[in-house]
RNA sequence: CGGGGAGUAGCGCAGCUUGGUUAGCGCGCUGCGUUUGGGACGCAGAGGCCGCGGGUUCGAAUCCCGCCUCCCCGACCA
């Protein structure tokens, strides 16, 4: 039933299936100056539909859309000592401008926690004007070293929160429901990528927080992928960009802020997490097309029988499309949209139509079912609830399958050769840390052992999630 | 920046060692025709500053010198 395979397999070589995916679906291109992106149009439908669930979802959460500069002044980002010592590395900075060289240099926006921090200061006056709770969609620039595309390109583009409150209770119970019910809900619903929930070492923290929370998930070769952080500033910025306000008893008092956010490095993750041997897999609440009716050839008949077919399947409020063939070969178009991950298809030929039938595939498990043609919509439609659920679950398999708990640091470094080792933090430390840097391994996260977010990295029982990662 | 590799058609490559007709192959692209139930086939086409600059030579993709760029591995990172 299937042709040979039009990528190179997974397991011959993971880096370049994942290449020919992003090439073969027409997701992105590399841009002409080294480490950017031309995101395709095929590629940018489906980052729009993680925009817009992702931003439903931080509205619900109560905080509000905003957009600031791409500019910065340099003198911000020295504002605060760990933040520009984190971060003069990959800066791009602007020196010449106007024709002429600027008395300041000013910084392409690596992030925007300096920015906002002033203009926070600024708007805040009162207790009653916290918490503040900001979010952009913007574009950054962090010149990269080795870029890959959708993973770690030097401009990419991504939603960034910021936040501001009256207590370190307040700011962190916020970055924590911005964690689990924006990220990890998005995550599970719409993504149907699992994850680990845990924080991060003082180590692999942002630059200039007190706390970083992480939801690390398992790419299909076992590495861990970074797929959104929410990250505790402390007072360290309000400190910085003097964020005051004046309390209830009349005392000026420093805020506590927060900053949080999730990047087209998503549609990465998308890729690696679910994509097989023929391609990319999209799970149906995120597909921009849900289910393709394909014509088998071009022939009035099967097309009259698309369209009616197409029609249905909209007003069920589907996304659907008819390929009516004229494309090329039926194998060709079968292919393109199995590279591209699309979860339903169905196929109508004239043959199967002499019988009243057409063939119904699913793209996860690629199990086919010849059904009669009026029984085709109501299948497409709970194949696509179905699809959902069971890709969901497949991840989640193959996460546990390949996550192991072991007693010591050393079996933890066998184990992270292939998957996640789970092993106690109090094994790790400062100079296990160092040993896994050389295995070019990494802690990713710590949790309790219930699996839950601890509040810090001190508390005891800590398990350490190691891993190999992008 | 350290260590490796490569620049020839949109993409992937051969040719270079030993200089010499009109620079070639696969895929893709255009036209026409036959096809279409898992990447169809035939015929006819289009497409090249052989990375850039200099040199040697009657003659350079090929030899010499200089430069630039890109890729892979490492250090940094959403």
């Amino acid at each position: 039933m299937a042709g040979p395979s039009v990528l190179t397999p997974q397991n011959e070589d993971f880096p370049q299936w994942y290449q020919d995916v992003v090439a073969k679906a027409e997701m992105a291109d590399n841009g002409p100056v080294r480490g950017t992106m031309v995101i395709r149009p095929y590629g940018y439908a489906i980052w729009e539909r993680i925009q817009s669930a992702i931003d439903e979802r931080i509205k619900l959460a109560g905080a509000q859309n905003a957009y600031f500069p791409l500019f910065i002044p340099e003198s911000y980002l020295s504002k605060e000592a760990e933040h520009v010592e984190g971060f003069s590395p990959e800066l791009a900075v602007v020196t010449h401008a106007g024709g002429e060289k600027l008395a300041e240099p000013v910084v392409v926006r690596p992030t925007s926690e300096t920015v906002i921090g002033e203009f926070m200061a600024k708007w805040i006056q009162s207790y009653r004007d916290l918490p503040l709770l900001l979010n952009q969609w913007a574009n950054v620039v962090r010149w990269e070293l080795r870029p890959r595309l959708f993973l770690r390109s030097s401009e990419f583009l991504w939603q960034e929160g910021h936040t501001a409150h009256a207590s370190a209770r307040d700011a962190s119970d916020y970055a924590m429901k911005i964690h689990m019910e924006v990220y990890n809900d998005f995550l599970e619903k719409v993504l149907a990528v699992p994850t680990f929930l845990g924080i991060k070492p003082p180590s692999e923290r942002f630059a200039g927080a007190t706390n970083t929370m992480t939801c690390e998930g398992m790419m299909r070769d076992g590495k861990a992928l970074q797929m959104a952080t929410s990250h505790e500033l402390g007072q360290n910025f309000a400190r910085a960009f003097d964020i005051f306000y004046q309390s209830e008893e009349g005392q000026a008092q420093l805020c506590y802020t927060t900053s949080w956010g999730a990047s087209t490095r998503l549609v990465g993750g998308l890729i690696m997490a679910h994509g097989d041997d023929r391609g990319l897999v999209v799970p149906p609440a995120l597909a921009p097309t849900q289910v393709v009716v394909i014509a088998v050839r071009e022939d009035e008949t099967v097309l009259t029988a698309c369209q009616a077919l197409h029609g249905e399947l909209t007003a069920a409020r589907l996304r659907a499309l008819v390929d009516d063939g004229k494309r090329g070969s039926f194998g060709r178009r079968v292919t393109d949209w199995e590279v591209k991950g699309v979860p339903v298809r169905i196929e109508v030929g004239p043959r199967d139509l002499v019988q009243g039938l057409v063939t119904v595939v699913r793209r996860d498990t690629g199990e086919k079912a010849a059904v009669p043609v009026a029984e085709a919509p109501a299948l497409a439609q709970s194949l696509v609830d179905d699809i959902q659920g069971d890709m969901w679950r497949a991840a989640r398999d193959f996460r546990d399958a390949h996550t192991i708990t072991v007693p010591d640091l050393d079996r933890a470094i066998e184990a992270a050769q292939t998957g996640f080792a789970r092993v106690a933090w109090h094994e790790v430390g400062e100079e296990g840390e160092a040993r896994l840097k050389a295995e070019a391994m990494t802690v990713r996260c710590l949790q309790r052992s219930d699996g839950t977010m601890p509040e810090n990295e001190r508390e005891s029982g800590l398990m350490a999630i190691i891993a190999r990662s992008y």
